[in-house]
DNA sequence: AATGAATGAGAATTCATTCAT
DNA sequence: AATGAATGAATTCTCATTCAT
């Protein structure tokens, strides 16, 4: 019915300080919204949180949807970059639990500083509005894995190494989100939980590997 | 910190009309907050959607949270009494993927109403105070899987099993939420989508296969 | 550009009290938003002038806008009323200065309760939104007069005639702010303004009656 | 009660360029008040639109009250100046229809560029602060005309000269807000209002002419 | 002097929960 | 017991004004 204008910034800083406090200002909305869900944090919170009052985060955003989709886009830029290192084409030739497990090292090593964030990336479909930003993060990671996996079966129809791809990340993501809950639990726990997170991951890629060399054999 | 009082049901209902009338508030309950989410569900558009007065919905609720955890609550025991049903001991020796197909169909059939729920209870993690009625869900269900692969593997440990049964519990629950989003997507993919989690879900019980015999064999 | 739905009341008071209450919320509205414009005046600042909680404030209004159509609402049919017993059809054969003599008194009346409200009527032109609610006021006012010009003056086209009455209830109007005005600086003149607002009038009741046996005669 | 410090320029331009600058924020304040009222109009936006920034806005004026004042006692001098053009010793003798059409005259001209700050002009009297202001630009252009109606009235006592001038003047002004608001429904009935305002005036002005000379003749 | 980023009090509106009827 | 009107703390966002650079 209304797809409004998606939200940007209001300004970009130009002055070096003021880049520090944009900085600051998604630092605390990344982990307010990771602590507390988008609906439940609040915008003095996360002013409060930066040390930076309400009236200077609304310079910078417009609205609190506009401080999402910011903090969404930074994580989109760098979960791409921490995975455009590790996915190089030649990963596509690396036997599937070294593949694996390089993918969830990525993963692991980008996510100790973002994990909180992206539970919230996963259950933005609730909010409509949220759910571009959302889809935008698991398009990009995906296609990154698609092209490796381009590399490796070339056999396979593009979309479905798309799909293959937006499963396994899929089940990655949720069960880095598990991990963070076990951690709290038993912490000892949590790295066991991260090798059998690596063994389904190896597990699916080798199915594909499987799957397309049978159709390859064809 | 804060005495964390588990919320609980105010008062169970004796009558006949009273047991119509809660199952209502839960049936509209899940609905709102399983299409809004927790916090952007409201307690008056809950009662409105159950054809209920506000004040009535209090009678059994003391507030939303106790809601939410009764909605969860129910949730869990249908879930429960539905891989009960599918997850019958001669289920244990049937092959990967045909076990696969079993868990996925069960869960597809079950999540045709409480699919929408589904994702909220991944969610859930992010409210300290919901995070337990979500745990309970995957708990039990992971216990009913663990039970199959301890037939299946009497060779691997139990806390392996249960960390096994937890992991493919949660990878396809996100999987499901990822097939609601697609199929709002392009409704023809999403058969696709779900015959790509279940391929997913094969190979990791096919890996355990592997595991555990390569275990028993030493 | 936009032409969004004209706002109305949320909710229709059926009990006793919550009409009284509608009534009070609306005598207070009306004084606060001739005090101060509609910009100024506070919703909360309304609430309180009328004793009541601002949550029930917005049980009944859904936004201020709506709250300031139900004033200009309620003003507007109770002008019409009172206009309505003054201009009957007989007055249409009364001269010039009796029927000024007696449009003045009504509206003299009218608006001792109602006159700061008017001045606010006359300025909605700089807010688009609000500039309905205010034609709405002068177009039934004026009709009310133009029915009786249309009795004094058949010769007269119809536009004509309505122009004139939106001439003269305009001009009516604005003085009868001044007059509020005038009261403030030297009480004692008030009266004087009132008779010279009158003249006024009847001067230009005079006009159109030669206006209009000038045409006849023709 | 608190004390009312009449707001002043805080500030007279010597140089050549801030005398350029006063002239362009006035000339942006003029608009956006007219547009939009006092409360909607914010300086900042007054700033941008006289391409100046807002720290130098207020280098000139302390505060959006006393720009407001600027503005009007600009208007107020211009009016004064254009009235005084118009009513010359002479007009005084003028049949009353020709002396309607002078004043209309002049007043659509100077109106031309702002007559959407007339309508400001007559809604300050809602706030205290801002009455000031309204006044004086009501009362001197009242008594350019109480001045021609002393030469043509001398029988008139002084005081009901200026009350005849201020009600003349007042409903002129209320009728020129109304054609702008005339002239947005439908432009070509806008030149209509005129000539109706015309004619309101001409027959107060003769009723006027009437009563001094019924006087003199006793 | 000139600039425009920074500030925070204040305004509109919502909603979980209560309690008089 | 049942109802739904009433409550007011809490939330998002604005804007007049200042002051460091």
């Amino acid at each position: 019915m209304d797809d409004q204008q998606p939200p940007r910034m209001r300004r970009s800083p130009r002055q070096e300080r003021g880049r520090a406090r944009v900085a600051q200002i998604l630092d605390a909305a990344e982990a307010i919204f990771g602590a507390q869900g988008y609906d439940a944090a609040t915008t003095n919170q996360i002013a409060a949180h930066a040390g930076v009052p309400i009236g200077s985060l609304y310079q910078f955003f417009p609205n609190k949807e506009a401080l999402f989709h910011a903090v969404a886009e930074r994580y989109r830029a760098e979960a791409n970059a921490a995975l455009g290192a590790a996915l190089t084409p030649e990963s596509a030739a690396l036997p599937p639990d070294a593949l694996a497990e390089r993918l969830l090292g990525t993963m692991v090593a980008f996510g100790a500083a973002h994990i909180s964030f992206t539970r919230i990336v996963l259950q933005a479909g609730a909010n409509d509005r949220l759910a571009t930003a959302a889809a935008g993060i698991l398009d990009d990671a995906s296609a990154q894995l698609a092209a490796v996996l381009a590399v490796r079966h070339p056999t396979l129809a593009e979309d479905e190494r798309l799909r293959a791809a937006r499963v396994a990340f899929t089940a990655v993501l949720a069960l880095l989100g598990l991990v963070t809950v076990e951690k709290a639990r038993s912490p000892a726990d949590s790295k066991a939980f991260l090798t059998e997170t690596q063994a389904l991951l190896a597990a699916y890629l080798g199915a594909l590997d499987s799957r397309a060399s049978g159709r390859a054999g064809k």
